[in-house]
DNA sequence: AATTTGTTTAATCAAATGATTAAATATTTT
DNA sequence: AAAATATTTAATCATTTGATTAAACAAATT
């Protein structure tokens, strides 16, 4: 081996140099557009290490793809479970944090969301998502509220798809906005963060609405 | 020539069993994972024709692109130029078309919006769109909604991404919500239904937040 | 009917692309 | 250091895929 006992540990392995490449390409590209060649290139080395440390280019998106979900899912669980966190907060929080992070990784939803299209078995075993969201500390608020009439009835999914929707939209249409809108993108980065405090504020009237 | 005068004129032309197919197939699985012998085989004929007809696959796409995007401009077009309309049943007619639409043409938003990603060129010529939405009569209808001080002042843009992200985004999020949110595909379309009625309502209480 | 023009098919090409192999090089173990 | 093991490279395959061609077929024109 080289990789671990090399005298700096500072260096990346060659398996990892590739992960993060296939990750780059993949995410920007997706899985059909991407050639592996593409991802060897980005990753500095030969087409044939792809294919000596993962199997195929199957094999090395649908790794890409289950690390993608993992960070994903992840961090939605943590956000809506947080006791101390009342239900105005924790939409600040995902609002938030969701639009940075989707300021660094812009390319991210409509990346997940085509290939869920292509292929939905990306999903499989992820079912338990649903119960994640479903029985979350969040909403449970939302049901309480409900309860107290504070908030108006409706679907949980009528909730969920507003809060990311409001949230993932702008980024999945930005390449439009940009162009037709003729929106530099200073610009929209700014509209970004100011939907940071709006879309609370948004969601709390839709609630009431 | 075959199509034109055969006795009935009920058959479609090959030109346009291929135009068709072509549309389908680009639609439904995107440029790069279309290959033109799906076409080919959709429309239930040889390779060799859409090559005749057209002179390429980029040709074929191309052609295909244009006319999505002239239909989803037209219709935009239309609705936000409607003098006779208030803002309220601006969107309400927005929110119910598109969803109406959208529920026979479920792959469209992410087929526009990758492929805006891909290359974003399509949209060249039409900058045009920036001055119908931005100059048309519904955002004028807006600006005095906010000299009048019945709505809350905000970015245009923002407006436009909360109405197009509330009704567009749970198409987008369809395969997701289906799998993951184990929703039929039938309880899905009642959710739609209900958001016609909803997304006006929400967009009401958003501007007024 | 004969000719010309347009349409369709089957066969084939050339380039792109995912994958493999055998040899070279480096690293670890003995 | 020698042997064994792991990593990397260059060359090559096999398949897929966009595109072309030459010939067959059909329709229109003369």
């Amino acid at each position: 081996m080289k990789k671990t006992t090399t005298t700096k540990e500072t260096d990346i392995s060659t398996e990892e140099k590739i992960r993060n490449a296939a990750r780059k390409v993949f995410h920007s590209k997706g899985f059909a557009a991407t050639r592996t060649r593409d991802i060897a290139e980005e990753a500095g080395m030969n087409l044939a290490l792809l294919n000596y440390y993962f199997r195929s280019k199957e094999k090395l998106f649908a790794l890409v793809m289950q690390e993608t979900m993992q960070t994903f899912i992840q961090s939605i669980k943590v956000i809506f479970n947080d006791e101390s966190l009342s239900l105005e907060a924790k939409v600040e929080l995902l609002a938030g944090n969701y639009i940075e992070f989707l300021g660094a990784n812009p390319d991210l939803p409509i990346f997940m969301l085509s290939e869920m299209r292509r292929d939905p078995s990306v999903l499989a075993g992820k079912l338990g998502l649903k119960e994640i969201v479903l029985h979350s500390h969040f909403m449970q608020q939302f049901q309480q509220g409900i309860k107290a009439e504070q908030i108006r009835p409706m679907h949980p999914f009528h909730l969920v798809m507003n809060i990311v929707g409001l949230t993932v939209f702008p980024f999945i249409a930005a390449p439009m906005l940009k162009t037709v809108g003729d929106l530099p993108d200073a610009a929209f980065t700014e509209l970004m963060q100011e939907r940071k405090a709006l879309i609370p504020l948004w969601v709390k009237a839709i609630l009431k609405a």
